[in-house]
DNA sequence: TGTTTTATTGAACAATGTTCATTTATCTTT
DNA sequence: AAAGATAAATGAACATTGTTCAATAAAACA
């Protein structure tokens, strides 16, 4: 059936299309600031027709929270063959402050708005797949650290939970502009700075 | 005037019950999803009631921002008396953890959404007083335990920066729902949990 | 070519934040 | 007490939003 898998790949496209002009826009003007029309006016398609593709705003609002994983997935998989799980672990961090500051928008949406939780919840599945296997890298790399006597006498799940927190904590900061109004000598670059000063904790273990 | 002072009195009232019905009704089902007819019917005046009051939804959100700020400050207040600083930063963690554990939507509009800020940009102030206060705090103690030799080799900003930073992301990713959708074996108490690998790794300072 | 299926459309709806001429209540003055 | 002036409260009206769905256009098929 030539005809049928050439209308399949024209949905697709279309359908890509959409999120393409999506995101655009999303990182733009922001996701509250961005109306279907706006997304519909951008591919010179009308209204109806994005409703024809995705369900809801939100809709698109989840596919986009889906890219957002599989590049951060791809981003720390470069990591893979760093042998010392603490230099690893370290690294990680950066990985993921790079990430979060190159794409603040899609950051935000994937770990500070409610929308992706309440989704799934709605949805009756219980978990949350994406955050769930990028922690798991983390914990995997924590507890190879444990293993090899590194963090004595810490627990893995709550020293894995206090890591993310630290990298999180300080972009969450930066991309909500907190930073930058705590009056500090030097904002651009504290994000870095701050992670400097973890390094030399988790140093002395 | 005895008229003038009661009239002056009597729009304090009505401005305070705008703004407590507001809150509730924030706290209650989200910033988003509350309405000024909402809270027009809550307190059963009319909507243009409301706009006399505030300039619009922004400046009631922005009164509350304000409330929240004293009520966080009051609560570190308590900690005046410790007398060891190490012990002080501590015990800081701990009240800021509360707080935002006990006032989860009024934190999340403290800290993490982006409407204060931009009201502060359009309104030509540089500054995020309120947050800059109650970091100062958080920073006086910082350099209070420097100068009694903790935390060697340690910088003023970054560490304290560093630590506003684990405080806030496990507050973040628990109210963001985050803990909840990795899969923790203890998700309620991770929290604490976390912020105890925290003061195990301080303590080797 | 005529019929059926698929894709696209945009007018229409309900709900939102916001405005402002009008009405109601209160105060002041005579 | 009445009339006039001031202040407070009102809610209909407007522009914009997400969303729906009957109608239209395009494409595939027989």
């Amino acid at each position: 059936m030539g005809i049928s898998e050439r209308k399949q790949k024209e949905k697709e496209e279309l359908k890509a299309l959409i999120l393409q002009a999506a995101k655009k826009l999303f990182v733009e003007k922001g996701v509250e600031q961005t109306t279907i029309r706006n997304i519909a006016a951008a591919i010179e398609y009308s209204v109806g027709t994005v409703y024809v593709y995705f369900k809801d705003k939100n809709d698109i609002f989840n596919e986009l929270h889906t890219q957002g994983f599989m590049q951060l997935g791809k981003d720390m998989r470069v990591l893979h063959n760093v042998e010392n799980p603490m230099e690893r672990l370290k690294a990680l961090g950066r990985v993921y402050i790079n990430f979060a500051m190159e794409n603040p928008d899609m950051y935000d949406l994937m770990f500070s708005m409610k929308a992706p939780m309440e989704f799934l919840e709605s949805h009756h599945q219980e978990q949350w797949q994406e955050g769930q296997s990028t922690f798991d890298v983390l914990k995997a790399t924590v507890r190879q650290c444990l293993d090899e006597g590194y963090f004595k006498n810490h627990s893995l799940e709550p020293l894995s939970f206090a890591i993310w927190s630290i990298v999180h904590g300080m972009v969450s900061l930066h991309i909500s502009q907190r930073v930058k109004g705590v009056n500090l000598t030097e904002p651009e670059t504290m994000v870095f700075a701050g992670y400097n000063e973890f390094i030399m904790m988790i140093d002395k273990n």
